[in-house]
RNA sequence: GGGCGGUUAGCUCAGUGGGAGAGCGCUUCCUUGACACGGAAGAGGUCAUAAGUUCAAUCCUUAUACCGCCCA
């Protein structure tokens, strides 16, 4: 069969997933003969596309779970999508809102059902994506955390966490998202520096005088309708004479309020004394908690002014920003307003909506972390959880150790709806279902009236069981029992704690074990200039125009090999995947080479006995070796990145460049198509975790064992047969080869142009004739020269016109008497050598030697030179 | 403001307490039994700056500058 010329990974990747998927060759069941190997795949959203971020994480786990059941292991990687609840309902709404409806106008039920058509629908679509990727997960597996099953585990795990006393209701300030008319919980803002103004103010101590008085400095003077008092540090002694008097509140002077010492005010910033607003800040909220202060609430949920518990006279109504500028107009007019500046700060930002969200006071249900905190800091700490790259961990301890309660309600209605119900008096009901709810009601406030709490959940609290929940929780299933916890979880950095600090509490408290052991942080993946891939910036690269441009593997290829295990970003190139197309087809090629034989290739895979093999056999087989060792400690190690180039370097740098070529010399005609073969299938497989297509199409084209490579086994580097001494050997000859070949340049020879190459008897034929091959050259054997081979093979020379040798070799009498130089300083200096590790010394004495021959036998040549022919 | 990374060739990045590396780009040559998506040779770097530790520092320590990430 005829190959063709260019690799086309386009007919072929499509054709062999589709195999692959048919043959179920990703699926497993529990099997407690075989050690698992278990990743849960971070679920991505109903309404996700695959993006590069997915190249860096979800392309170590295809490679991690394939390694693994190549090794043998009973290797599972668990799908799944999520109901990405505030992202899904945001996208519904906006398409509503185009047909001129609102939420409301379906009604909750009608907006729910909706929700679901709209993700059996278009939901799913990333998992296309996923497998033109080459993405095996076991996708007879796949969960949807809306799934009956996992919701009825969310219920499960509510309920339990309220008997448990770990979920309460209760009065908190959280953080309200206006667009998406939601609360948001700590962890899903993002702090945003934005350009503002910094507001100096007084408050005068006098409704009439208003010259004198304390002056603050704020960013937010809207919410001063809401300030309940002044608030400055107790050791302060610009203040410590007017704590306990009174100020007027600026613009409307209606209202007076105190001025209060709290620890909580830094001197240094602005002039030391600041308002505070119990309603619509943290800070200030911990302040009022501390002085029982009023908390009136002066913005809505629609972002607007809102006097509910005070007077805000004629802001009423105003959008938040409008208001502020209002409010400063009005200010200068009351001649209170000191000074405005342009001030840098940070704007806490939602998540999902991009909105800037208003601290606001409100009823919700919180989940109570310390106490689930304490046994995921313990996990960590006694090691039961480790993190790659280590310094995470450090990161998660710090937020462990300074966690807030968790709020878990959300104003929405695509999601987990709380299994809550209230008594017409307003008293709690939790139960996992309705009739249990009415029986308890009955039972315990003897009234069947009942109403369920509107909110939903967190779409978190469903992802932080997903370890759990995905494997048949809280039944007692096979899977849970050999399949939790699982090994590995790997994912971006910006949800440790969003996720995986979340799945850590939640696995520990319900399962009494760490969800994994391993939790591998991915880079994230910036564009070639640093920046943050965004559709605003139009840098944003699609892997699907990659993989369809360059193939699926060689998109893999170009995101792992700029994968390092230390580093936090990739800069992802483009040309880095046409580099990878070319390795491609560059392995692809050598396979042509192979099929081409005369000879054809032996349909079994077996190598020839030891004596049979060449120089060249030898050194190839004992670097394949060498190389399966190396690729297991890498991806040991998930050092992703080194795993993929140290294969390519292989693949391409050795066999294809060295090894392909020796077997062009007649002397290795006989071994070469048994040891290509052998190495060939070997190599395949050792590729197979980073880029799965090609390896497979090749293997299949070569002499194999079984149906794919899929389930074929991980090469074991004991029975693949090494020979060191000879392997050095080898090497030495690549060097004599460059050697000769930078000579060639020199004497400006075309490549076709044949040398005559003076080798020393006691150069092996065999290493003779690769010489000749290597350096288009022909061989004129000299008398032996020096004892090893290493000495005879760089006696190596070329005979050529005297006046080109003569300028070579100086050049190199030149370089090895520096080195020489630097060696001899080195070695007479005597702290040198009665400090540094003897070894270190013996080491330098060694190369000085090596100098130092060499030099004997560079100044020799060159007067043989120079005596008359 | 706190924590953590980074700074090495024009670009993207490896790497090591003892002789500075890769790929891309660039220069020259080459269609040699698979591959021009290829092969051979080559130019190009005070390893951010300063001080310290050491026989020896690009590597360890400290400080500074700049860039970035996370948290408040």
């Amino acid at each position: 069969m005829e190959l063709p010329k260019h690799y086309d990974p386009q007919t072929v990747e499509p054709r062999l997933y589709e195999q692959w998927e048919r043959n179920g060759y990703f699926h497993e069941e529990p099997d407690p003969a075989r050690p698992p190997f278990i990743i849960c795949m971070p679920p991505p959203n109903v309404t996700g596309r695959a993006h590069l971020g997915h190249g860096s994480t979800f392309t170590p786990m295809d490679v991690l779970t394939r390694y693994h059941r190549m090794l043998g292991d009973n290797a599972d990687w668990l799908p799944g999508v999520d109901h990405a609840a505030i992202a899904t309902e945001a996208v519904l709404v906006k398409q509503l809102a185009q047909k001129g409806l609102r939420r409301e106008d379906l009604g909750r039920e009608g907006f729910v059902m909706h929700a679901w058509e709209w993700s059996r629908t278009y939901g799913g679509q990333i998992d296309a994506q996923f497998r033109r990727l080459g993405f095996g997960p076991d996708w007879e597996r796949s969960r949807f955390t809306m799934d009956e099953l996992l919701s009825a585990a969310v219920r499960r795990v509510f309920v339990q966490l309220y008997r448990d006393g770990l979920i309460y209701r209760g009065t908190r300030l959280v953080n309200w998202d206006p667009t998406a008319q939601t609360t948001v919980s700590d962890a899903e803002l993002e702090y945003v520096e934005r350009d503002g103004m910094i507001w100096r103010i007084r408050y005068p101590f006098s409704k009439e005088d208003r010259s004198d008085g304390i002056e603050i400095a704020t960013t937010r003077p809207e919410t001063m309708l809401g300030d309940v008092a002044i608030a400055v540090h107790p050791q302060d002694p610009r203040y410590s004479n007017i704590v306990g008097r009174s100020v007027w509140l600026p613009p409307l002077f209606e209202r007076a309020i105190p001025i209060v010492a709290d620890e909580a005010v830094d001197m240094e910033f602005g002039t030391g004394a600041v308002k505070v607003t119990p309603a619509h800040d943290q800070v200030d909220y911990e302040i009022g908690v501390r002085h029982a202060l009023e908390m009136p609430s002066v913005i809505g949920l629609d972002a607007r002014i809102t006097g509910t518990d005070v007077s805000v006279g004629p802001y009423a109504g105003l959008d938040r920003f409008e208001a502020r500028d209002r409010i400063v107009a009005d200010l200068e007019r009351c001649g209170v307003l000191l000074e405005g500046q342009p001030h840098r700060h940070s704007v806490a930002t939602s998540d999902r909506s991009g909105d800037v969200t208003e601290p606001l006071l409100s009823l919700q249900w919180f989940v109570k972390m310390a106490s689930l905190a304490k046994p995921a800091l313990d996990a960590y700490r006694d090691g039961r959880l480790a993190f790659v790259p280590e310094r995470h961990g450090r990161t998660y301890e710090r937020w462990l150790e300074n966690i807030r309660d968790w709020n878990v309600s959300r104003q929405i209605w695509w999601g987990h709806r709380l299994p809550v119900w209230y008594t017409p008096d307003g008293r709690e009901v939790v139960a996992e279902s309705e009739e249990e709810a009415l029986e308890l009601a009955r039972a315990t406030f003897g009234t069947s009236e009942i109403t369920r709490d509107p909110d939903t959940l967190d779409t978190w609290f469903s992802s932080g069981i997903w370890p759990f929940s995905i494997l048949g929780w809280p039944q007692q299933t096979e899977e849970l029992r050999y399949w939790y916890p699982s090994q590995t979880m790997i994912t971006g950095g910006e949800i440790l704690f969003l996720w995986v600090a979340r799945m850590v509490m939640l696995g520990l408290h319900f399962m009494g074990r760490v969800p994994f052991r391993d939790v591998v942080i991915t880079p994230l993946v910036f564009d070639a200039a640093g920046r943050k891939m965004s559709k605003s910036l139009g840098n944003t690269i699609d892997p699907m125009e990659l993989a369809e441009k360059y193939g699926a593997d060689a998109f893999r290829l170009s995101i792992l090999r700029q994968m390092r295990l230390e580093s936090q970003e990739v800069r992802y190139q483009e040309s880095r995947c046409e580099e990878a197309r070319n390795f491609n087809n560059k392995i692809w090629n050598a396979t042509r080479y192979m099929l081409a034989l005369p000879e054809g290739l032996p349909s079994a895979m077996t190598l020839p006995e030891a004596g049979a093999l060449t120089p060249a056999d030898r050194w190839v087989l004992t670097r394949l070796r060498e190389t399966a060792v190396r690729m297991g400690e890498l991806l040991g190690a998930y050092d992703f990145g080194n795993a993929a180039e140290c294969i390519w370097r292989f693949l391409w740098y050795e066999i294809c460049d060295w090894y392909v070529e020796a077997t062009k010399a007649p002397e290795n005609h006989s071994s070469r198509a048994a040891v290509l073969s052998f190495v060939w299938n070997n190599a395949m497989r050792l590729l197979h975790p980073v880029a799965p297509f090609i390896s497979e199409e090749i293997w299949l084209a070569l002499p194999h064992d079984g149906p794919t490579i899929v389930t074929a086994t991980w090469p074991d580097p004991l029975e693949i047969p090494a020979f060191e001494s000879e392997a050095r050997g080898f090497e030495t000859l690549k060097r004599a080869v460059e050697r000769v070949r930078n000579l060639r340049a020199d004497l400006g020879l075309a490549p076709k142009e044949r040398v005559t190459l003076q080798v020393p008897a006691n150069v092996p034929e065999e290493m003779a004739q690769l010489l000749a091959l290597f350096c288009a050259a022909t061989i004129e054997r000299l008398a032996a020269t020096g004892e090893s081979l290493d000495e005879a093979l760089g006696a190596v020379t070329v005979r050529a016109p005297h006046g080109v040798l003569e300028e070579r070799y100086g050049k190199e009498v030149r370089h090895l008497l520096s080195e020489i130089d630097r060696g001899e300083k080195k070695l007479g200096n005597e702290s040198f050598v009665s400090r540094a590790a003897p070894e270190i010394v013996a080491k330098e004495r060694e190369k000085l030697q090596a100098y130092r021959s060499e030099l004997a036998r560079v100044e020799a040549a060159l007067r043989a030179l120079k005596e008359p022919a």
